[in-house]
RNA sequence: GGGCGAAUACCAGAGUGGCCAAAUGGGGCAGACUGUAAAUCUGCUGGUUUAUACCUUCGGUGGUUCGAAUCCAUCUUCGCCCA
């Protein structure tokens, strides 16, 4: 893997590159979309290449070994050929279900055991063989196994977890350096740090990934409980220390406004369940604002789904019948609406990359921040 | 013409003397969702600008009772059965 960078933009640490991988070159900053199970839930990969222009999708380690499992996985030839997604992808190591499965599980020393959120049954996850899971799903871009430490945690905590996250990244990266790829391409292991919002434990953190030389680094345990404001701080605090020619990748961040002030300090990835999610539950995110398509005001209006927009479903739906499919429970709406979050989310993105490049993203930037949270 | 049964909030449907402004489901209105156990979850859904408060509601009318959606009489409508 490689990182390019091309432009910095005056008076922000916003950044435009490209990153090359053995499956494609990826213009930053970039968003990628979610695909934990080895699918973008409600979107065809050709809407994804085609229409949303999607450089890279992320697949999720704890989810793909309980299901299909790597068996199945190494005879498809890894998760490329399994899905028929040509394009690169990134893994998550399973260190976000630590928290998020967090009462089914239990951290010990040597790695995370898991229940199994589908049939209970028990697992160990260590940094060694998450790397291994990584290498057989065939990832471009594998993440370090983590504790993603709660923003709402005590510096005691943070510290310990923080400590334990330090200590497995080690092992990780042994197996990461002591190994190689099945599949005859190269895959990229990046750190990830952790320091919940206790700016000297990110300081410490950002530094010691920093020393791995990595491909690229990332910034983890954020948006799980802080305030926005400490998010953005400690983005700052982290990407001061973590080296400017290497991307930065912001984990499970947000929304588009969180991804415009993640840009402006200096973060080149980001990934998030939002435009999905919140697509699939009637939540709309335009260049205009917010739109919650069950909102009664949307009953009569057959103005397009949002004029102008950089996808297909932005002109030829309405926004009365997309609001008719939600409250009609049709699966086409969570499709549509899927499909519009993700090609506005890679337009903003790349709107932002032009900025940068032409120099004027710190005008342009509170003005879209201002656009995109209003509600419509 | 006779017999039986039923009428409850937007819909369906519990409730059969006080704990009922009335279960539950649907529908409706709004909100939440950030490295996906999420096509999920939460709130509201008679009126009174707030309400553990008051007012008006359970087909109509009239009664019994301290008290009625619940008991009685009668009327109306609907359904089924017999002529």
């Amino acid at each position: 893997m490689d990182f390019k960078l091309e432009a910095t933009a005056p008076y922000t640490n916003a950044r435009a590159g490209e990153i090359t991988t053995d499956h494609g070159k990826i213009p930053t900053p970039i968003f990628m979309p979610v695909g934990t199970v080895g699918s973008v839930k409600g979107v065809h990969f050709r809407e994804l290449r085609d229409d949303i222009d999607a450089k890279i999708i992320l697949g999720n380690t704890y989810h793909l070994y309980l299901r299909p499992g790597l068996d199945i996985l190494n005879r498809a030839g890894g998760l490329h050929k399994f899905i028929g997604w040509e394009r690169p992808i990134l893994t998550d190591s399973g260190g976000f279900q630590v928290f998020s499965l967090s009462s089914i599980r239990k951290l010990k020393e040597e790695g995370a055991y898991f229940r199994s959120h589908i049939d209970g049954s028990k697992h160990l996850f260590t940094p060694e063989g998450v790397v291994d899971i990584e290498r057989t799903i065939g990832a471009d871009i594998m993440m370090a196994l983590d504790e993603c430490t709660p923003g709402t945690a005590d510096y005691t905590y943070a510290k310990n977890s923080l400590d334990l996250t330090m200590r497995w990244l080690k092992r990780g990266w042994d197996r990461y350096k002591s190994t190689e790829g099945l599949y005859g391409y190269s895959q990229a292991y990046f750190p990830i740090v952790q320091g919940c919002v206790y700016p000297e434990l990110r300081r410490e953190a950002a530094k010691a990934v920093a020393d791995y030389g990595a491909d690229g680094n990332a910034i983890g345990g954020l948006a799980v409980g802080e305030p926005t404001e400490k998010m953005y701080e400690m983005i700052e605090v982290v990407n001061d220390i973590l080296p400017t020619d290497k991307p930065r990748y912001l984990m499970g961040v947000g929304t588009p406004a969180n991804i415009l002030e993640a840009i402006d300090r200096g973060v080149d990835m980001m990934d998030c369940v939002m435009p999905t999610r919140n697509g699939r539950n009637g939540m709309l995110f335009t260049r205009n604002g917010i739109m919650n398509m069950r909102n009664k005001k949307w009953a009569d209006d057959f103005s397009p789904l949002d004029e102008g927009g950089p996808s297909f479903v932005d002109e030829v739906y309405s926004k009365a019948y997309v609001r008719h499919l939600f409250i009609s429970n049709e699966l086409l709406a969570m499709q549509i609406a899927s499909i519009h979050n993700l090609a506005f989310y890679l337009w903003l993105v790349g709107e932002a990359r032009k900025h940068i490049i032409a120099g004027d993203f710190a005008e342009w930037k509170p003005k879209m921040v201002e656009r995109v949270t209003s509600r419509l």
